[in-house]
RNA sequence: GAAUCUGUAGCUCAGUUGGUUAGAGCGCAUCAUUGACAUUGAUGAGGUCAGAGGUUCAAGUCCUCUCAGAUUCACCA
């Protein structure tokens, strides 16, 4: 709203709102309840334009709430694993510092301290765009009974057998000192090379088998050399073996149907523990696995001394100057290929074996994709529905484990004694960095020191661990027990969000709250399409697995917004439109309007600040609009003080003027109630738009100024249940209007926020 | 490599199950208006709906192909 118009504010506005208890929903079990869950943004993270595309769900739950059903909307906020940790990492680098200053308890305590500064902020955000939201019943996500419940779910994967440990390639940002999942990694092209190696045969002077490879420093793990069985030029090399340049090892040549003999030279070089390829062929044939680079992204000693503790890059170059030296290189060819690189800090993922946590997750994802075609799920668009049965059905297992501090640590317990081979990494009294196995510190150390000082532990995959917390080892009774360092990857927590957020209870479903029970599963997730398989698919497992039902009926999927030349906004790109200067400039309204008027669901549309301004001009008009018919009132006041306003149509009275509009407002009624219905923001808005300017001002109050009293009753008939359609849209003008409507005109509903959705008149 | 989406007025885009002269905002032109309107109103110009073929009484809308662009998924050396 113009502020210029009024003394009342928006903030005025929401507050009165909320102190009448509107966002509130009284659990009444005669009435169908509505509702959504919002979609949570990070905890640290200021509102952008993405955010307030939220402005579709408030317009689903103002209007749901005006058709009198309990509605309910409920806000929370995450605390973004890997996401936070990024961000507070980047600020402790501008002070010369890095989480390796300190121990993990220190470290999260100072990340929690971040976070607490910036949760209430987003929370004031949403308040500005008018998101009527139930605050009472907002949630965070690492609040305690929520991790509970999200560690007891664990505890039941785990005894249902469906959580794992297992060494196998994962994606590892060696920067972020973290694995990620598969769709974690950004594939991006890139131009490189194709190199030729020539590795000698063991036994045979002159023969040489050449390799082709993209990632020369890898050879110094090779443990084989592949070819295709029915390749005839490497026939002869049955039970051979190749003297592995540099390291002069001697590795095996297998013979693998997957290797394609038209690509390079048909023999490849195979590093198990470096490659996915390879280390599946590592497995089907038994082969050695060497890890060559460490977590910290060096070289280690299991290459020659002189190629230790670098970063892969300088290995390269390394490898090939030797490897060229040594008369080895056969040739160099340009090469365009995908290399996966880290979502976060976009560094290259290095492919590398390491022990992890995961989730079996086909007998979860078999009821989930059920759901969907079923249609116990909805989908809409409905294109989407392809996209998630297909992206399910070739679903992997769910590595869970992120090698970072900022959230809950997965629950599981070492004994150092009975796995003296579990290596830990902590600062000793002093904050020095010791890293070692436990059965080289055990004298020196105590397992008080090693606890206080952590930092992470890497246990093999082969150890077992308890599930339980104790102080003691159930098999020795050792104390030396330790928690595992790994944390969940925060869409295990926040997949099970619509489910805690409503209390429901894990361990006994049936002590669930009353809230549970009523709005479970609730109507309508809506959310942007880009996190459908992080974050939709797996509350959807979740749900079906903890509480043996889906946890939303439809999944509304809404539009991108993108800037001018379509590319996604973006603080980095320094083309972000902040939704809250907009709001200044031009009103929330405005803001709201713009961000539904004419948009086609799901495809990106962009946002400008013309846009904007054509909105305003709208919201002006119906401030106007209104004025002009409070005008009409007072004048019929004045002269007339004694006699109410009249709402009522006497049909015998009305003029061809008001058929007309009466007509036309039927028919804005309907369309608008169906078009919400159908999730059609775009077409509802543009007719209100077109019914409200154009039929409305332009033709029938233009007309009405030529006319005396009589045309009070349908004016503000027309007028309120205008402000009534609009109000989903347009909620705080439209509220204001209405209250000096309502005092001037004696009208009964107090305030428009909880108003009854118009109805079709009978003419 | 697989899948999906997009191509409509100068610009940004709507167009629901195929149905009369294809729509909006911004911009542009002319006129009017400053007594609801930090303006607004009236009128108008501007489109072979990417291209080709097909189905149909009827295609922007359905089918096939071509061209152009975007995105997502994917372990190919």
């Amino acid at each position: 709203m113009d502020k210029s118009y009024s003394s009342v504010t928006e903030s005025d506005i929401y507050q009165s709102w909320e102190s009448s208890g509107a966002f509130t929903p009284k659990i009444d079990k005669k009435k169908k309840p509505f509702s959504i869950i919002l979609p949570l943004p990070n905890a640290n993270d200021p509102m952008h334009m993405g955010h307030a595309l939220f402005t579709i769900e408030d317009i689903l739950i103002r209007y749901h709430r005006m058709l009198g059903e309990p509605t309910l909307w409920l806000p929370g906020s995450d605390h973004a694993g890997i996401e936070t940790q990024f961000v507070f990492e980047k600020m402790l680098q501008k002070e010369g510092k890095s989480r390796f200053d300190y121990d993990r308890q220190t470290l999260y305590q100072m990340i929690w301290g971040f976070v607490e500064k910036n949760r209430t902020l987003n929370q004031f955000q949403m308040k500005k765009l008018g998101f009527s939201m139930d605050w009472t019943r907002y949630h965070y996500s690492l609040e305690t009974p929520i991790v509970d419940n999200v560690l007891a779910t664990f505890k039941k994967l785990y005894d249902d057998g469906l959580i794992y440990r297992d060494e196998k390639i994962v994606n590892y940002c060696t920067f972020c000192g973290t694995a990620f999942s598969n769709l974690e990694v950004v594939h991006k092209s890139v131009d490189s090379h194709l190199w030729y190696f020539k590795y000698p045969v063991v036994g045979q002077k002159d023969r040489y088998v050449t390799v082709a490879t993209t990632r020369p420093e890898t050879m110094l793990g090779d443990t084989a050399v592949a070819v295709n069985p029915k390749d005839k030029r490497y026939l002869d090399l049955k039970n051979q073996k190749i003297l592995l340049p540099l390291v002069n090892r001697e590795i095996p040549i297998i013979f693998e149907e997957t290797v394609d003999i038209k690509f390079g030279t048909g023999a490849v070089k195979v590093t198990p523990s470096h490659s996915p390829e390879d280390y599946d062929m590592g497995k089907i044939h038994g082969l050695e696995f060497i890890r060559i680079f460490d977590y910290d992204g060096r070289s280690n000693q299991n290459v020659p001394l002189k190629y230790r503790g670098l970063f892969p890059n300088q290995v390269r170059q390394m490898v090939i100057d030797d490897l060229t030296a040594a008369g080895l290189m056969e040739k160099i060819k340009d090469y365009t290929h995908e290399v996966g690189h880290c979502y976060r800090c976009s560094r290259p993922i290095e492919p590398i074996t390491a022990p992890q946590w995961y989730v079996k997750i086909a007998p979860l994802a078999k009821p989930a994709i059920d759901a969907a075609k079923t249609g116990k799920v909805k989908f809409f668009p409905v294109r989407f529905k392809k996209t998630y049965i297909d992206w399910m059905e070739n679903i992997r297992d769910w590595n869970i484990s992120r090698q970072i501090v900022w959230g809950p640590r997965i629950p599981a317990w070492y004994c150092l004694d009975c796995h003296p081979q579990i290596k830990v990494n902590f600062l000793d009294k002093n904050k020095k960095i010791v890293s070692g196995f436990y059965k080289d510190l055990k004298g020196k150390y105590s397992v008080e020191e090693i606890k206080n000082g952590l930092q992470s532990l890497v246990a093999p995959v082969d150890v077992s661990f308890m599930v339980e917390e104790s102080i003691q080892c159930s098999k020795c009774h050792s104390s030396a027990v330790i928690q595992e360092t790994d944390t969940f990857d925060t869409w295990f927590l926040s997949g099970q969000w619509p489910l805690n957020t409503l209390g429901f209870n894990p361990k006994d479903p049936s002590k669930s709250s009353p809230d549970f029970g009523y709005f479970y599963p609730t109507s309508v997730m809506d959310t942007l399409w880009d996190i459908l398989f992080f974050w939709v698919a797996r509350m959807i497992m979740f749900g079906l697995y903890l509480a043996k039902d889906v946890p939303f009926k439809t999944v509304h999927l809404h539009s991108r917004v993108v800037d001018a030349r379509g590319q996604k906004m973006s603080k980095s790109k320094g083309n972000v439109i902040d939704p809250l200067v907009m709001t200044e400039k031009y009103g929330t309204d405005a803001l709201r309007m713009s961000l539904v008027y004419g948009i086609a669901p799901a495809s990106d549309f962009v946002v400008s600040e013309d846009k904007i301004r054509a909105q305003r001009n709208f919201v002006n008009k119906i401030w106007n609009a209104s004025r002009f018919v409070l005008m009409i009132i007072e004048r019929f006041v004045e002269k007339n003080p004694k006699l109410n306003i009249s709402t009522t149509i006497d049909i015998s009275k009305l003029n061809d003027d008001d058929k007309n509009i009466l007509t036309n407002l039927n028919s804005i009624i309907s369309s608008t109630t169906t078009n919400i219905d159908k999730y059609r923001f775009g077409q509802a808005s543009e007719n209100l738009y077109q019914f409200f300017w154009h039929d409305f001002c332009d033709i029938y109050i233009e007309k009405a100024k030529d006319r005396g009293e009589d045309v009070i009753p349908v004016l503000l008939t027309v007028l309120i249940n205008s402000l009534k359609l609009l109000h989903p849209f347009i909620p705080f003008v439209t509220e204001s209007v209405y209250q000096i409507l309502r005092d001037k005109a004696g009208l009964e509903e107090p305030q428009l926020v909880t108003a009854s959705w118009p109805k079709e008149i009978k003419l």
